[in-house]
RNA sequence: CGGCGUGUAGCGCAGCCCGGUAGCGCACUACGUUCGGGACGUAGGGGUCGCAGGUUCAAAUCCUGCCACGCCGACCA
């Protein structure tokens, strides 16, 4: 832990892969493709989670959980399901020292598990709508895993809930995007595009599966989640069936919806720079670290003391604040590490900072001189610091959004589109290619077709491939 | 599954061609000096050299087989 990490503006797949084990966020397990959560990574996941969750049950939802092992016959009811997930499930065949009379899979999601359950609880209108969340892990044998990016197993929450209309399950689908749309900007301080997947690139089992799309450093598009509108198809392969009003049985609407630890992925892609992890204030484990400073014991004993007071002055003022006293690193050392585990705001405390009563503010955001302010006043740690947060927060989304719009360019003809890519952003275009086009144009490109934007310019145009009328516009690009 | 790499201390690597006491930097432990942007000195601890065979008086090094991991492709939250 020497050396600063290589900066990501040299070699960002190097920058990723040593700022998330520099900055103890995870570790590799012993099984290809695992990876373990380490405390400080998960800190950052437990704030996404609270406040994911927070925005869930405020839009009725409620938790639940549903078990892990899923009989191999449940996944194979609906076609498009099995035909999609079965090349990366994992399969429990022995189990009690026998080999099973049906394998169990380990769930890659739920869809099929619940909807076995729902098929039991709804029966009437009045069991509807059904609004479920549950938090797990899943798994899916990856052969290409990158940590929090695409792991085998990951954490994440699966919204799942029924409908008694197809308009009210397409009303939820589309809530709940908003919702992650508003968790993306107002926490996580990341600028997506929202929109529908194409028919490739949806959700196995789904009528229709609406994305956000962040831009990360690199330009490369994360799905950052989905939320998928899946008709009655799991409704009539479980046979769910409830009475309506009229006394008609009908097979409900419904839909799913995931957000996972790879949006841990996305904060460390959308704000990292060179020298590491730059975390947005609202979910940064620690949102501001003391740095003491001092020469010897008389120093040291002032420093101290002053040191503790500020950090209970931020702890009561709401900040999540932590003071570093130890003496094995020096405050320089201290800066660095701090830097690059992506703390939000740094306050240090030296000898002329006691005599004079004030403290130095340092943000992460901007580096060096520019962004650090001598002899803010003891007293008002709690209010400046509360405020500083804020603009910082701010700030990292106003950046994200900014680097995000200069990267997506409209593009008329193939040529452009090929340039586009190649030069690392996203290409917007009219399309009316068929799936067949879409895999021609990633065997050329290495582009894939993100979404149809639900903000679309209206009117019609010509698909850049085809030369169609087209009534749409898509955004493409380079993914993870 | 295809192509290319790499496996030697916690991490990063050298040693292998040309067999002969397993090394370097960082990290770690102790003590001292340091401390406003990644300090220094002294003394220490730590290794089945990926695994299994083979050749040899002797293998990290040569030979054979296997395994794992990484990167690039096909598949994906």
């Amino acid at each position: 832990m020497s050396e600063a990490v290589t900066p990501r503006s040299q070699d960002y797949a190097a920058w990723y892969i040593e700022v998330i084990q520099r900055a103890e966020l995870v570790d590799y397990g012993p099984v290809k493709g695992t990876m373990v959560i380490k405390p400080y990574g998960y800190a950052l996941w437990e704030n996404i989670r609270d406040q994911l969750d927070r925005r869930f049950k405020a839009t009725g939802h409620q938790n639940a959980y549903f078990p892990m092992f899923i009989p191999y016959s449940f996944i194979q009811k609906e076609a498009e399901h099995v035909e999609g997930f079965s090349p990366e499930l994992a399969l429990v065949t022995h189990a009690g020292g026998k080999e099973l009379e049906e394998p169990l899979v380990v769930r890659p999601t739920s869809e099929t598990i619940i909807n076995f359950m729902f098929e039991k609880w709804v029966k009437s209108y009045r069991d509807l709508p059904l609004l479920i969340n549950q938090w797990a892990n899943v798994v899916r044998w990856e052969l290409r895993p990158r940590p929090f990016l695409r792991t085998t197993e990951f954490l994440w929450q699966e919204g799942h809930t029924a409908h008694a209309t197809p308009e009210e399950a397409e009303e939820e689908t589309l809530r709940m995007l908003d919702v992650y749309v508003d968790f993306v900007y107002n926490e996580a301080a990341i600028p997506v595009i929202q929109g529908r997947k194409s028919d490739n690139e949806k959700f196995a089992g789904a009528t229709r599966t609406y994305t956000i799309e962040a831009m990360m450093g690199d330009g490369k598009a994360l799905q950052a989640g989905t939320s998928h509108n899946l008709g009655q198809n799991f409704s009539k392969a479980f046979g769910t069936r409830f009475l309506t009003q009229d006394g008609t049985l009908e097979h409900p609407w419904q839909t799913s919806w995931g957000v996972s630890t790879r949006m841990v992925g996305g904060v460390i892609m959308t704000h990292g720079d060179d020298k590491g992890l730059v975390l947005p204030p609202r979910l940064a484990p620690v949102q501001a670290i003391i740095v003491p400073i001092w020469k010897n014991d008389t120093e040291k004993a002032a420093v101290k003391e002053m040191v503790l007071r500020v950090e209970q002055a931020l702890i009561a003022a709401g900040v999540r604040a932590k003071a570093d006293l130890s003496e094995q690193e020096t405050a320089g050392w201290k800066f660095n590490e701090y830097e690059m585990r992506g703390v939000p705001l740094r306050i240090e405390i030296g000898p002329k900072d006691v005599e004079k009563q004030a403290v130095v503010f340092a943000r992460r955001d901007r580096p060096g001189k520019e962004g650090k302010q001598f002899g803010i006043p003891a007293d008002d740690v709690g209010r400046v610091a509360t405020e500083w947060l804020a603009d910082i927060q701010q700030s990292l989304l106003q950046r994200a959004i900014q680097f995000r719009d200069s990267n997506i360019v409209d593009v008329e003809d193939r040529e452009q589109f090929a340039q586009v890519i190649a030069n690392g952003q996203w290409a917007r275009a009219w399309w009316a290619g068929t799936g067949t086009d879409e895999r021609k144009l990633k065997d050329e490109t290495g582009a894939t077709l993100r979404c149809f934007p639900l903000s679309q310019p209206g009117g019609t145009g010509r698909c850049f491939l085809t030369g169609a009328e087209a009534t749409e516009v898509a955004v493409f690009a380079k993914a993870y």
